[in-house]
DNA sequence: TCTCCTCGAGATCT
DNA sequence: CTCGAGGAGA
């Protein structure tokens, strides 16, 4: 499933919905979600909450009984996803998303917003993970049960979703609260070699009508023609989107001139093994050379 | 030396 | 996904 979803707020927010869920397992594709729960944060205080059980259409796996306490028989009699979908919207809507990890949560809920409502969730959101690990680097780890463990939370993670966002929601209060005190940029956060990237996203202006429109790219090898930040922006200014690595969101691998010479010998580079992968589990994905991605862009090709 | 790039290892969610 | 080590080439 192609997601496009919202972007990672880089500054401190004072409201926000904490959410977490439980799920069958691991995989969006395919486990379900058998618990949601949610706090409304306002200036670092709960004003409302909304959660529920929530019935799967197969039975849970015994190790995810052990684990969360969730039984099947608990969730005989309680609503499917279905039913409660409207209210997880309602409560959610148009505000910040919080959670450990969040992109597992995010992706879950994303799909079941884009199969049961047809809509695209796209809140922006901050990962406590994210945060955890730059404002606490010297932690061994930085599990929401170890995180609690360190810096004594009051709610205690216990599998369940609720219990596991409140926990959330008081580490990211104290960490913001750390952030403050050493004065740190809350905006390098997030600041990775991936820079480049996002730095071209914003200020490159994407044409929404490019020809390129909702197609995301990825390129292996050293360009010919130009540097790989050059054909980034061409792609982002053609209204396409460009990623680091190989996953199933992306429509195409370019190969430099190089890597596709090299490609005709035997030789592979782990981006295009992993495209390959992609392709044999029905991914549409395609693998271009550099000169095809030039001629899609209507920039001619002049060697060979 | 500097920059760009690749690759492997380890992490986190249920 | 993210980080660090190390290659390739200017």
């Amino acid at each position: 499933m192609r997601r496009n979803k919202g972007d990672f707020v880089t500054e401190a927010i004072d409201e926000y919905i904490v959410f977490d869920l439980e799920t069958t397992g691991l995989s969006p594709e395919y486990d379900e979600i058998i618990e949601f729960s949610a706090c409304h944060v306002v200036e670092g205080n709960i004003v409302s909450k909304y959660g529920t059980l929530i019935q799967p259409n197969y039975s849970i796996p015994e190790f995810i009984e052990q684990l969360t306490g969730i039984t099947n028989d608990m969730l005989k009699d309680k609503p499917k996803i279905e039913a409660v979908l409207p209210d997880i919207q309602r409560f959610i809507k148009g505000k910040i998303l919080l959670g450990h990890n969040i992109h597992f949560d995010l992706n879950f809920l994303y799909d079941v917003f884009k199969t049961h409502l047809d809509v695209e969730l796209n809140n922006n959101y901050v990962d406590m993970l994210r945060v955890a690990r730059k404002v606490y680097p010297e932690f061994k780890t930085h599990k929401l049960g170890y995180l609690a463990k360190m810096l004594e939370t009051k709610h205690k993670p216990a599998h369940r979703a609720l219990s596991d966002a409140l926990a959330t929601h008081e580490l990211y209060e104290m960490a913001k609260a750390v952030i403050r005190e050493k004065d740190m940029d809350f905006s390098k956060l997030y600041q990775s070699r991936n820079k480049t990237i996002n730095d071209i996203k914003s200020v490159v202006s994407a044409n929404e009508e490019g020809i390129l429109n909702g197609e995301v790219f990825v390129f292996t090898g050293t360009l010919e023609k130009m540097e790989r930040k050059k054909a980034w922006e061409l792609v982002v200014k053609h209204g396409g989107d460009i990623a680091d690595a190989v996953s199933k969101k992306v429509n195409y691998l370019v190969l430099g001139n190089g890597a596709y010479r090299q490609r005709l010998k035997g030789g592979k580079s782990s981006k295009m093994r992993k495209a390959e992968a992609l392709i044999l589990q029905g991914n549409e994905l395609q693998i271009i050379s550099e000169n095809v991605f030039y001629e899609m862009l209507n920039i001619i090709s002049n060697s060979e």
